[in-house]
RNA sequence: GCUGUUGUAGCUCAGGGGUAGAGCAACUGAUUCGUAAUCAGUAGGUCGGAGGUUCAAAUCCUCUCAACAGCACCA
């Protein structure tokens, strides 16, 4: 016989009998033999010990490729836990998969994971590669599995097998005197395991559930190269400095303390920064036809039995009482909303019917959920409702999302991720009511162009919807906004129209925020900006500094000069050093710096510093004032 | 909520049974200065909170609150 061996460079090996990918390596190179971590056969990955016995298309698979770097990772996580079983014998393993950058295995340990152990743990890994064990492959039947597994006391690793279909082949993975269930494929031997590092131990629940035991996670990221395991430390480390809670401090935007957990002090600077996106959206408002509402903050306890968010949310809701009477703090503003709707009798020619709010709500959310500004027990949403009818919904929308994509420009976002998150299996309405919603979604979403992505069963309980995810200037994703229709809610809260016909229609109501919350929304801000924010955002725009004492006045006239045409800005006279001021306020990010000496006053000008750090010399005013005008006006300066 | 870690001056952190420390910030004085830190001095803390052990607790123990990481949750 001769075997037929096609390359990826589209050379053809032709062999007298089968041969391994290890085999293929070697004849290819000794070089490629050495670094082959896996092989890819007919765009299957496979171990290099996978012997090829027909024609096919092969590719080695070494650390330069993704999934080299996965099957590295993969493999890493085996050697964690067969480090883990040298150290504990006592500890059950159970799962090692891999994630972005890394992987994790999951182990149930009599007693929790500490620091040291992590140390120790790394240390045997280390010593593990050196012994360069070779890995190998074994086959067996599921039940003979269950047996095996039941034996060496794993129980976990039992129930996993047990719950793969019985008959099945199962592939198994030994390094030296630990063995582990596992599809593969894996490196050919620990020798290849150099580069990685645990990075932290956690919690977990058995299967993701939180009904079940917790086990001790461990965390560790792996590369091929040391150098990208630095680049990847060093990228986690610049993203910790853009930190919105050590930034808030910093630049002084607000605080949280231990007094209100979960809900924010804001402080002069942040909340000039607030009302600056607050008085932005509010012009979104105004100028898309919606109208601005504002509702209580406490409802009566039945209002919220009647809209369902009782049974679904009872247990997140802050409540008080009055007088016997049970009320709740709203958690959100939709219900208040179709209380305006249904003063009076509604016609279809008011249809649609926008209200916004910026509502302030609060949601007692678990303690370990709280996350410094961007998830809170106390937040306002830029919320608003569109009433509307069935055969509405498509085009609101469509101008929804045209412009969502605008004011999202306009802070600076430009790429995008859309995805539509159809029926969960809780919900309420009919599955045609479901139809027809899901397809008004998807229909829109085709008329805008865009690509997106279906999320099966991840809709809310009372319709499907549209969110939309913002990629930062770090390439993190965050969802902020989202549109959602809602069928059933209008029924329930008794909203009804007056048709052409005369006849009494239930609306369709339109969930949907920009934004999201601004709170959270603001802490994205300051980690995309680095605390650095465009001209229009920033809590000072302008600081102006005298180089002594002399040129106070000047530097305040400059000052109220600025402040008069709406520019925020500050005058810093204090008796120090020009290097010095200009230190302090490079340090807070100021966009501008204006320095005045003897020869700006004589000459009635002013000097300019960029936040770069770039001298734009000396100017009149009333040019460097155009100047900042035209940079307000630009916003993020993005133009399309 | 669960598991683990942490909590000392405004901020960043040291001290781990025997008189509470540093740097920066603040305040006072001197200096009046040209583009990222002038000098000197002063003040500042029931060591998250409550109990306990001890002759003696920031330090050891128990409970509790909060923060941090992950998990679960997110209308």
């Amino acid at each position: 016989m001769s075997l037929h061996i096609t390359l990826p460079d589209g050379s053809v090996r032709t062999f007298a009998a089968p041969i391994t990918v290890a085999q293929l390596a070697a004849d290819i190179s000794a070089g490629l033999a050495r670094v082959a971590l896996a092989g890819k056969v007919d765009g299957r990955l496979v171990d290099t010990s996978h012997l090829i016995e027909a024609d096919a298309s092969v590719a080695i698979v070494t650390g330069h490729d993704a999934e080299g770097v996965d099957v590295l990772r993969h493999s890493t996580a085996h050697l964690l836990a067969h480090a883990v079983k040298e150290l504990f014998p006592e500890v059950q393993v159970t799962i090692g998969p891999v994630i972005d950058n890394g992987f994790y295995y999951d182990f149930a340990t009599p007693r929790p994971f500490g620091p040291e152990d992590l140390q120790a743990i790394e240390k045997r890994m280390a010593e593990i590669n050196k012994r360069d064990l070779p890995v190998q492959r074994e086959v067996m039947e599921r039940d003979a599995a269950v047996a095996f597994f039941r034996d060496m006391g794993e129980a976990y690793k039992a129930e996993i097998i047990e719950s793969i279909p019985a008959g099945e082949q199962l592939s198994l993975y030994r390094q030296g005197d630990f063995i582990d269930l596992c599809r593969g494929p894996h490196v050919p031997s620990t020798g290849k395991l150099k580069v990685f590092k645990l990075m932290r131990v956690a919690g977990a629940y058995w299967r993701g559930d939180s009904k079940n035991e917790m086990l001790q996670r461990v965390y560790g990221t792996a590369w091929a190269k040391k150098e990208d395991q630095e680049a990847y430390l060093t990228r986690l480390e610049e993203a910790e400095k853009r930190d919105h809670r050590k930034i808030g401090k910093q630049l002084d935007l607000f605080h949280l303390q231990d007094d209100a957990p979960g809900m924010i002090f804001w402080h002069p600077k942040g909340w000039a920064l607030w009302q600056e996106v607050e008085q932005y959206m509010r012009g979104v408002y105004r100028d898309n036809g919606y109208q601005e509402v504002r509702c209580p903050q406490i409802l009566d306890k039945s209002l919220w039995q009647k809209s369902g968010h009782w049974d679904n949310f009872s247990k997140n809701m802050f409540t008080t009482e009055s007088e016997a009477r049970d009320f709740a703090i709203k958690p959100m503003n939709c219900p208040g909303h179709v209380q305006i709707f249904n003063q009076g009798v509604r016609s279809y020619r008011e249809l649609p019917l926008r209200y916004g709010e910026f509502g302030s709500c609060h949601r007692n959310e678990p303690s370990g959920a709280l996350h410094g500004v961007m998830r809170v027990r106390g937040f306002t949403q830029d919320d608003g409702h569109i009433f509307c009818t069935e055969d509405q919904i498509q085009q609101e929308v469509s101008d929804f999302i045209v412009l969502l994509k605008r004011v999202y420009r306009d802070f600076g976002f430009i790429d995008i991720q859309y995805k539509l998150a159809t029926r969960p299996e809780q919900r309420v309405g009919s599955d045609a009511t479901w139809d027809k919603a899901e397809q008004a979604l998807d229909q829109a979403l085709r008329a805008a162009g865009v690509d997106f992505e279906v999320l099966v069963g991840e809709g809310a309980f009372y319709g499907p919807k549209i969110e939309f995810h913002l990629r930062d200037s770090i390439g993190r994703t965050w969802q902020c906004g989202t549109i959602q229709a809602d069928f059933s809610m209008p029924g329930r809260l008794d909203a009804e129209f007056v048709a052409e016909d005369n006849t009494r229609k239930t609306p369709v109501m339109l969930h949907r925020a920009i934004l999201g919350s601004l709170e959270r929304f603001i802490g994205i801000l300051i980690e995309n900006f680095a605390g650095a924010f465009p001209l229009w955002l920033a809590p000072t725009q302008v600081v102006v500094m005298n180089i002594s004492e002399a040129q106070g006045g000047y530097a305040t006239e400059v000052t109220d000069t600025l402040k008069a045409a709406g520019i925020r800005a500050e005058v810093d006279l204090r008796n120090e050093k020009i290097g010095y001021k200009i230190r302090e306020h490079s340090l807070k990010k100021l966009p501008y710096q204006v320095v005045v000496g003897d020869k700006e006053v004589a000459q009635g000008l002013v000097a300019v510093r960029d936040r770069a750090g770039t001298d734009l010399g000396q100017m009149p005013l009333a040019d460097f004032l155009q100047r900042l005008q035209q940079d307000i006006a630009a916003r993020s300066g993005i133009t399309d």
